[in-house]
Formats: C-alpha cells, structure tokens, sequence
DNA sequence: CTCCTATATGTCAGTTGTGACATGTGGAAA
DNA sequence: TTTCCACATGTCACAACTGACATATAGGAG
C-alpha cells in the first residue's frame, strides 16, 4: 500500500480505474477493451497494463476480489480508485497539445519534391476518409441496441467523425492551396 | 559512427534534421524552434535535444561544422541526414491514432454527474476557442511579410486553425446532445 | 568593476510506452 | 486422445520523454 504520486499523466492508469466502474475484469479482459473499444484513443500493451494493474493494487485503487482458472485475477475498484477517477476527470486539466508526427511532415515538405508533397496530402486526403468510413461503419453497428445509452460513447465517436471530416476536407483544400502557389511562383 | 536503428518513431530525431535543412545550428538555437513555432507540433525538452544532437552526430547525420564561444557547437546536415529526412517524410507512413487523454475522459463522464460533465464540456468549448484564437493572431502575425513563401507553415497552421474550430463545434454540440438525453432520460 | 542575464551544454533519475519472449492451462474439435 | 486455440499472466531490454540539477561564459548595464 505505497503511497503513487500523481502529476496529471499517467493515463492508462485512469483508463484502467475508468473501466473497472463497469464492473470488475481481469487484466485479459481490459486488454480486449484497449485493443477494441479505446484502440482509438488510448492504444495499451499487455506489459504495461499488467504493470499497471499491479501497481494500482499496490496503491490500494483497487483490489483483488477472484482468483479463477488459469491464474486469472479478478480487479474491482475501490473506494480511494473511483475517488482517484473522478479527481482526474474534473480536476485535472486534459493535456492540450498534442505531437503530431504528421504535421511535423508538414512543415518540412519543402525539402522534398512538390509532386512529392502533392502526393503526401493526397494520401492523407484517403487515409482520413477511409478512416472517417470505418467510424462510420462503427457508429452503424453500435446504434440501433443502444439509442439513449451509452451518451458518451456516441459523444467520444462523433469527435472522431468531425475530426476526420476536418482532416480530409483540410487535405483537399491544401493540394489546392499548393497547386496555387506552385503557379503564382513555379520555383516553390 | 555506430548504426542507428530506425523503425518509423523518433520522431525528434526527423524534426532536428528538418530545421538544419534552413541552415547550421546550434542545439540552443533549434531549442528556440522547439519552444517557439513548433511548440504546438513537437515540443521538446533541452536534455533530450542536446542527447539526439549527440546521437545524430555519431551516426553521421549531421557534422559540427563550428566551435564558438560559451563552448557552443554548430551542427550541419550531412547527404546522409537529408536521404534519412526525406525517407522519413515520403516514405514512413505517419501515426494514424494518436492518445487523447480528452477523449479519454470523455468515455468516463459517466461516473460524475451530469452537471459536472456539461463543465468539463463547456471548457472544452472555452479552450479549443482560445487556442483559435491565438492561431489566428500568430497568422495575421506572420501572413504580410511572407505571401508566397513558406506554403507549408501556412497550411500546418490552417490544420490547427481548423483543429479547434472543429473541436468548439463538437463540444458545443455535445453539451446539447447532453442535455436532450437527460431530457428524455433524466436518470442518464 | 561587479552583477545580472542570455547564451550554452551537459547529466541524472525516473516514468511511460513498445515489442519480443517465456510460460502455462482449460476446453473443444478432430 | 491428442492437438490446437483461446485464455491468462508475466519478464526483459530498450526507446522516448520529463524535470531537476549542475556548470560555465560573454557581454552589457549600472
């Protein structure tokens, strides 16, 4: 029952506590969840989630209520977990920038040729959409069992759909935008 | 001259080899960079920097072209280092998802009341307008001295001005899709 | 001449995250 | 009954990143 210090990361530690107030899971199971469900989002390996759980434990946020076949443990959340939750949910600021690797690729396009930066935004342009389509596909599957449940789930996705939107109509337009400048000034 | 590994990250390693395609420099000066204008995009620490400067410079991508004073060291891409940069930039598929400790939370706002959640959504909406805002001023800032030349900076900061605008939108819609679900079920 | 600031580089311990490897069991199908 | 797959947990080395600390100098203001 070591004291953890926290500092506003660590979030797969929250992601952790936050499934487990569904109910109580093994570290296999939340791992399917991270493959699934929170892929989009919060993407975990089974080192570190059992590493986490391990810790949260340790830490007292929560415990071990079944030991089953197979070694499997059983997680539940405690009292000082969902206090943990919450205090991360509204009082601990969501980082607000976020590296881009892409974007990054971005800024230095220059370097290489304008066909080639051409063909950069175009596969951004398809990979967005393909993306957007299988949120999509997603959203059609989820939402005719659960029409008033599951509020911020259907919140969370429609992020994901307005922000492959953006990506892909910003990857049109910037094409244009480079087809524009390459013609007012031909050695861009 | 040991051999460095690549397999598609790193992506700190890419960005200082992207600013010394504008010219030498020390590892100071691309600090500047990191704190300044790429901030948003690839912020990055000192300690970090002045190791992959080392690491970059003992695999032979980049070269001290000058010792100044105050023992500064002035760093020049090598051929070596501008093949990596542009396989990098064409030929290295960027990260498709990306964690969002946001999103994350979003999935969660289950657990609080509903009245908390609209909070948290509503400074969702107050921030993402903020960070617009202050794209725009840094456009208007930078759009008269350079009209045709740096294309690519232009489009990054069009990425990030319609970033945020999507994501006040989606927030401000969200509080209302909130509030209609409370409404007809009031126990949400 | 002294003090302050910007310049300039580096080390260290610790956390977070990845990918590979190791190990073993329960149950169902062939 | 053997064989295979899903279940289930764990370890290891390493890469990426953070924040704090340590150190030192050039040049300008007072």
């Amino acid at each position: 029952m070591s004291r953890l210090e926290y500092d506003g990361r660590m979030s797969l530690r929250h992601a952790a506590l936050g499934l487990l107030t569904l109910g109580p899971a093994s570290g296999y199971d939340l791992l399917q969840t991270f493959n699934g469900s929170l892929a989009n989002v919060w993407p975990a390996t089974q080192s570190q989630l059992y590493g986490e759980l391990g810790k949260l434990a340790e830490a007292g946020l929560v415990t071990v209520t079944e030991e089953g076949a197979r070694r499997r443990k059983e997680y539940a959340l405690t009292d000082a977990g969902l206090a943990e939750l919450k205090h991360w949910l509204i009082e601990v600021e969501p980082t607000a920038v976020r590296r881009s690797d892409m974007l990054l690729r971005v800024f230095f396009l220059g370097v290489v040729e304008p066909a080639q930066a051409d063909e950069f935004l175009r596969k951004r342009e398809a990979g967005a959409a393909e993306y957007h389509d299988s949120l999509r596909a997603t959203e059609e599957a989820i939402a005719p069992e659960t029409a008033d449940l599951a509020v911020y789930g259907r919140i969370a996705l429609e992020w994901g759909l307005r922000f492959t939107a953006m990506q892909r109509e910003w990857a049109a337009w910037a094409q244009e935008e480079l087809a524009r400048t390459l013609k007012s000034q031909p050695s861009g």
